[in-house]
DNA sequence: CTTGTATTTACGTTGATGCGTAATTAGGCT
DNA sequence: AGCCTAATTACGCATCAACGTAAATACAAG
C-alpha cells in the first residue's frame, strides 16, 4: 500500500472527514473528539489510527490522554500529485470554451489537438 | 455514500490513479487504456466504472469503442474541500486564535503548536 | 493497592472490494 | 446470417473495512 493511497482512503471516509474538520480548531483529545458522533468510542479511536498511519495527524501522549493535532504534509503531497490535472484541465477548459465560441456544434472535435 | 468518498475512494487505487494519468495525454478506449497494465481486460473496465462514477472521467461512445476523457469538476472538489485546511496549515497564528478561542483557560494546551 | 478514567486491542459479524475466468451484449464487416 | 473485436456483466473467491461489545492496557488519585 503506497503512500498517497492511505490518504485518500483515509480522506474516503466521511466520519474521518469529520475528525479532521473538527481538529482545524485545535487539538482534542479521542473521547473530546468522539462525543459529537453517534459512533463508539473504539471506533473513533480506529478512525485516529488510520489517520495518524496516512500522516494526517500526530498524536501526543500526556498522562492517559492522546491529544490529536493535524499535519499538513500529506495534503500537501495531494496537493503535488493534483497540480498536473489541474494544469491540464484548466488549459483544456480553456481552450474548450474557446472552441464553444467558434464550433458549439462539435466540441470533440478538439480532443486530439491538445498534446503536451 | 455522499460524493466526496466516492472521490476519494476512487483515487485511492494506484491503478485508477494510473488510468487518470494516462488520460491526461488524451481520450483512450478501454483496451489502450488496459494495454500497460498486467491486470485484466475487465478488470480496467471495471476501475473506469468506479472512476465514472465519481465523475473523474466520462465516456462517450462511437461504434462499439468507448472513449475516455478525464473530467475537471471532482478533482476541483477536492481543492475546494482542502482549501480551509491549507489556509489552516499555511499560518501559525491562525492555530492559536482558534485554540484560544476553544480552550481560553488551558494556555499550556497549544504550546506544542509553536514547534516546527 | 484499589478505583476510576482514557484509550487501545481482541473478537466476531457484516458488507464492500478486487481479481480472473467465463458468459454476454453490442457494433461493424463480408 | 456468420464472424470478429470491444466492452460489460455474471460468478466464485479471497481479502479488507467498519462496527459494537467486551477485554485489556495505561495512568492518576484516593
Amino acid at each position: 500500500m503506497d503512500e498517497l493511497s492511505r490518504i485518500f482512503l483515509a480522506l474516503a471516509d466521511p466520519t474521518r472527514r469529520a475528525l479532521l474538520a473538527q481538529l482545524q480548531r485545535g487539538e482534542a483529545t479521542v473521547t473530546e473528539l468522539a462525543a459529537p458522533h453517534s459512533i463508539s468510542v473504539p471506533s473513533v479511536s480506529r478512525h485516529l489510527k488510520v489517520l495518524e498511519q496516512a500522516g494526517l495527524i500526530t498524536k501526543s501522549k500526556s498522562a492517559q490522554w492522546r491529544n490529536c493535532r493535524l499535519q499538513p504534509a500529506p495534503l500537501q503531497k495531494v496537493e503535488e500529485w493534483m497540480r498536473p490535472y489541474r494544469d491540464f484541465l484548466s488549459t483544456r477548459l480553456d481552450r474548450l470554451d474557446a472552441q464553444l465560441a467558434i464550433n458549439p456544434d462539435r466540441p470533440d472535435a478538439f480532443t486530439e489537438l491538445e498534446d503536451r
